[in-house]
DNA sequence: TTTTTATTGTATCAGTTAGATACAATAATA
DNA sequence: TATTATTGTATCTAACTGATACAATAAAAA
């Protein structure tokens, strides 16, 4: 295990980090990133810290392009978790010692952290993931098959779906989450993963339709024995 | 002016504040409440820092209590302000000026802060207003007339209704605004008041009882010549 | 070449909801 | 007793949603 150096204390802002929500959508599931540290067992969101000089939101875009190489990235907040209780010296002690660091009681680390949470929406086909240097592996996870979690990131995820569940209406344009061409069936995908219930077809397409948000192109010929549908795309504002 | 001590340093954790808007309904017009600073001219919403041992939540319930006399309060949390830039170092001298105290420019309390906003629903006749220790002016403001606010709090207070706004249809339930018992006008006024638009009388009278979440009591004569309206009451879950 | 199959795009009908209007039922006053 | 302003409810209509129907395919099967 190569010896990594933990972040400093002196640069970043003490007892303040942020997680992330990461959603993809993978044609057919909505899914979320999922870090690995390594040989602990302990599943954690994608999170970091905030530098002295540096905003809240620019720190989690960086958080969020750094594990998905990803620059175009839709963020929104969702909630700060600031129970004083959101701390576990366990687990980070576990992560440290792996990493050949033997910590004290009084690390910084181990402080309690107010935590902002955000999700963000990326473009699943373009994303490569990389874990950050105190996690081997990083993964898609769908919601019902989500390992544990360490501290309240099950939480956080339950949040970030219902924030976006509710945004869904008003903040669809650019919706990050799908290829610059799409079927009306991949949209309508999209939306039933997300508000998880199925959506009536006809009613859908009418509403989308009328919203008047697309543009149509030509059609898709995917090889299958039916009509083909057509491709939009989102209207450039 | 008597000089009082400034919170310490150690007691709580740094760069970190809360900020409240404080919802009252004075019968006709929606209210928030500002603080003003001493011989200052500067205009503040109420605030605070969160102890080390304490949950987020706590602190801020503290602090509106402290302001209100009440603890029958409503909280929710609207949006966490971590501008690098919101921080503003003449203010804060100021009011420590005022206060006999010289700060220097490495005071903790010129520090960058992150600011968690959360809306306050308080039953307005209830209120007694009590000022912070730094600040010799508590009142009630209508949102058309607030005075100049110090750094983003003018945000802050849009960032608080427009939660309040989609919050309104469903978080109602125990609505904090009006006493106990209320007209359906009374009821319509808070509405109009929060979404800032005049509705249909028959309509939001119908959609309420369809609801299905008031109470029907006594009328209320109040020696006007037409018709007494019924009084209403939340139904207690 | 023709028929079959699954899916798409749209139209139509019915049921629900919200705005608009109407109106009877008051409390107090003139 | 008539007048006035307001309340509570009913009714009409317009807009929207779910359900159903159906024509128009693209490709495979017959």
């Amino acid at each position: 295990m190569k010896k990594i150096e933990l972040p400093k204390k002196e640069d970043f802002i003490p007892h303040l980090a942020y997680d992330a929500v990461i959603f993809g959508f993978n044609g057919t599931e909505l899914k979320i990133v999922v870090l690995e540290y390594q040989k602990t067992n302990h599943f954690a969101l994608p999170g970091g810290f905030v530098q002295h000089n540096q905003n809240l939101n620019d720190a989690v875009y960086q958080g969020v392009k750094n594990r998905t190489g990803l620059t175009d990235i839709q963020l929104e907040q969702c909630h700060t978790f600031g129970n004083q209780k959101r701390r576990d010296k366990k687990v980070l002690k576990d992560i440290c010692k792996v990493h050949d660091h033997q910590i004290n009681d009084d690390h910084w680390l181990l402080d309690r952290f107010i935590s902002v949470c955000y999700y963000a929406l990326i473009n699943f086909e373009e994303v490569t993931l990389q874990p950050d240097e105190l996690s081997d592996s990083i993964g898609w996870y769908g919601l019902d098959e989500l390992p544990e979690l360490i501290l309240d990131h099950k939480e956080m995820v339950s949040k970030a779906l219902e924030v976006l569940q509710k945004n869904l209406d008003e903040k669809l344009v650019g919706m990050n989450l799908l290829p610059e061409k799409f079927t009306m069936k991949d949209l309508q995908n999209v939306y039933e993963s997300i508000l998880q219930k199925k959506l009536v077809r006809t009613a859908f397409q009418r509403k989308i339709l009328a919203k008047d948000i697309l543009v149509r192109h030509e059609k898709k010929y995917t090889g299958k024995a039916h009509k083909a549908p057509y491709l939009y795309s989102f209207k450039t504002a």
